[in-house]
DNA sequence: CCTTGAACCTGCGGGC
DNA sequence: TGCCCGCAGGTTCAAG
């Protein structure tokens, strides 16, 4: 479930629970993610206290006394559970957070693709997950020219490259085809071909739909905390991704909404109305 | 350099 | 019902 849109979701659901709670004690209860876990990890966070809660691409960043930095990617599975009292024991709990006061955090995974990762405040700009990463998509300083200039540099086709997280941060296979379709570019469009005016209003397309599944996000559940403890989740409505053989929804022609494979990944498309 | 494809791992739904 | 296949929201690494 984890685009920037889930993990943003999940940060603030975080940020809320536990900023200025301390961790009482960590459980890895399975360190085989697609990332060891750092050695002594449990031993490390037992004592120090939560300061800020926030997110870079697609990891949560929490950042912890110490000047220590908690990292956590959800991978395609991954997904957090807050609760209080008795944590979560299933097979896939890999990672519990307790805290002092009762509420602990629980992170499931069961493809374990996510990783978890504990680093130095200061090192932060040199940390190999985070170092490569571009601009994220609501930086200010992002804007058409800069865009261009950075999609004209790809050689291939729009959709894979808008997933690059070296060129922007944050975008999945999702929302790459939900915004080329708000934005009537088609995903096998060359890179180098796009006009400004075409990297202008995708820029504005990206930006409109991450920002409608976070208030999505935030809005429909309390305290972005679904009854079962899950974080993060909300039933975004998708214009074109998963709807293989349905009607667009904006030009109306019916059975026009195609599946492709790029890069190995499912493209959806108007195959009427994005050119 | 850059791009594509396979690999990592588990679970689910559809077709037979 | 059960089995096999394809598919899944991410990232990395080898091969072309």
């Amino acid at each position: 479930m984890p685009e920037l849109p889930e993990v943003e979701t999940v940060a603030r659901g975080l940020a809320k629970i536990l900023e200025g709670k301390t961790i009482e004690k960590a459980l890895v209860r399975r360190p085989d993610l697609r990332l060891p876990f750092p050695k002594g990890l449990a031993s490390k966070l037992k004592g120090l206290r939560v300061l800020h809660i926030g997110r870079r691409a697609k990891y949560v960043l929490m950042h912890l006394s110490n000047q220590l930095v908690l990292l956590v990617h959800l991978g395609m599975s991954g997904r957090i559970l807050l609760g209080q009292g008795a944590a979560p024991t299933g097979k896939h709990a890999h990672f519990v957070l307790l805290m002092q006061d009762g509420a602990w955090a629980c992170l499931e995974d069961p493809r374990r693709f996510g990783c978890v990762d504990l680093f130095d405040a200061e090192s932060q700009e040199q940390h190999p997950l985070l170092a490569g990463l571009g601009p994220e998509p609501f930086d200010p300083d992002l804007d058409a020219r800069l865009f261009m200039q950075r999609l004209i540099r790809k050689k291939g086709p729009i959709k894979p490259a808008l997933m690059d997280q070296a060129l922007i941060a944050g975008i999945g296979n999702i929302y790459a085809s939900e915004a080329l379709f708000r934005a009537k570019i088609a995903p096998n469009r060359p890179c180098n071909g796009l006009k400004e005016r075409e990297c202008e209003l995708l820029l504005q397309a990206l930006r409109k739909v991450l920002e409608e599944a976070i208030a999505s996000g935030g809005s429909t559940l309390r305290d972005h905390v679904r009854p079962d403890g899950e974080l993060g989740y909300f039933q975004h409505h998708f214009a074109v991704y998963g709807k293989e053989g349905h009607p667009c929804p904006r030009c109306k022609d019916k059975a026009s909404i195609l599946r492709i494979l790029q890069a190995g990944r499912s493209s959806f498309y108007c195959q009427r109305c994005q050119r």
